[in-house]
DNA sequence: TCAAAAGTGTTGAAACTACACCCATGA
DNA sequence: TCATGGGTGTAGTTTCAACACTTTTGA
């Protein structure tokens, strides 16, 4: 019995809000192959490293944020087409993270310059390797987990208002939503959210109320798109 | 750059209803590691073969059925703590296959004996390697994707009726489900199923319309389960 | 004629949409 | 004071679970 060797890698799709955008973590390739090219950043996994563990570590290498800070990772999909990396056989496991505002990437080892880059113009170029369908893969995911699970909560800070989960339906579903509803739903929705009792004012109007991310990871009931 | 090298498995939860009753589809390993214990079919992928193409080759050397025959396949999640297989570094894509009744399964080449075994009873041993938590986890995406999803239809022939259905359904969420509501919300989601004009006769009571599965995919309205 | 399964009608409760309306703030 | 956004009330509609009832077969 032998073993056919393979690289195994892993790719990341981090999604986050930044002024008012859907944003996705990018690279420009500073090596060949796609040398230049705009890539989602990843890397091959260690020997002796777990797959969540490698997926973790880029993570940290390219925000230069620790993991768990405010970021939700889990695991998307698999690509493994035989001719999908020029250089050698790989199969690449692709994680999906969602994270609140970071602070501007930092460059790691094999990324040139790692940026925020908003989703709509992500979509509209050609990306490195097969990267395009794992980004298309990604927001499919993350537009469909928004219904039925609290996932919204990564999107924003650790004290939020009701406004900025709103916000963050609208942009990723790219609707708009009839704030006095939604606000009604949330609130419905069991261990979504947990008062902090604080008020917060955005400037204009009325101060909103501060909440907390609540127990639950799924909600009930879900909060559907129109359709 | 180096590429540290990673043997690339693909394992199988195959799915089907025997006798009433939820089974999957197990092998007796027949070599070590693991020897004589109950796994999941499964084996490496081939230096150039894509990955869901391995995950069917499996499925055709395990129970002898052509793919696509009424089977549905789909990635379930990738598998690969450092450790999982003893051997050597492994990295497992777990695929979910839903079948109508087949025939029973034919013993492949690392396969000492396939056979269907009720979901109820591999839950409670103990698989081979990390089996035991693929298997959850396929049962749980199984159940999930039958509120949202026409899977439903995969596990039954080409033609079948409304309580065919039903009893997917029943045995897969194991609770019991109004027959005369169900009816309705079946044919209420359209493209879910299509009349054939035909009657079949059960043995006992009225006979039945016969259905094909229709065009959809996803179910609009989804079928909800009783939380 | 009885049991069993298919299929239809109906009713009351729950959920949802749309929008009128009030509240609290900055300018 | 007005504009702006936060938040509540409510009426009309739709959805849905529960179950009475009819239909069509085998025994």
């Amino acid at each position: 019995m032998t073993f056919p060797p393979f690289a195994v890698a892993v790719d990341l799709v981090v999604f986050t809000i930044r002024n008012d955008e859907l944003c996705v973590l990018t690279i420009k390739r500073g090596e060949a192959p796609y040398k230049g090219r705009v890539a989602l950043p990843g890397g091959f996994v260690l020997p002796n490293e777990d797959l969540e563990a490698a997926a973790q570590r880029e993570l940290a290498e390219e925000t230069g944020v620790g993991a768990s800070h405010d970021t939700h990772l889990e695991q998307l999909a698999t690509y493994g087409a035989p001719k999908r990396d020029p250089r050698i056989r790989t199969v690449s496991v692709a994680y999906l993270a969602f994270a609140a505002d970071l602070p501007e990437p930092v460059a790691g080892t094999d990324a040139a310059s790692a940026k925020w880059m908003p989703v709509s113009e992500a979509l509209e170029i050609k990306l490195a390797f097969d990267h395009s369908t794992i980004l298309k893969d990604g927001l499919e995911r993350a537009r469909a987990k928004l219904e039925y699970s609290t996932l919204a909560t990564a999107f924003c800070p650790a004290e939020f208002t009701i406004a900025d989960i709103r916000n963050v339906y609208e942009l990723v579903w790219g609707i708009a939503i009839d704030p006095r509803n939604f606000h009604r739903k949330v609130l419905a929705s069991v261990g979504f959210v947990e008062p902090t009792g604080e008020l917060v004012s955005q400037g204009r109007g009325r101060p909103a109320q501060a909440f907390r991310a609540g127990p639950a990871v799924q909600l009930h009931p879900p909060i559907a798109r129109g359709t």
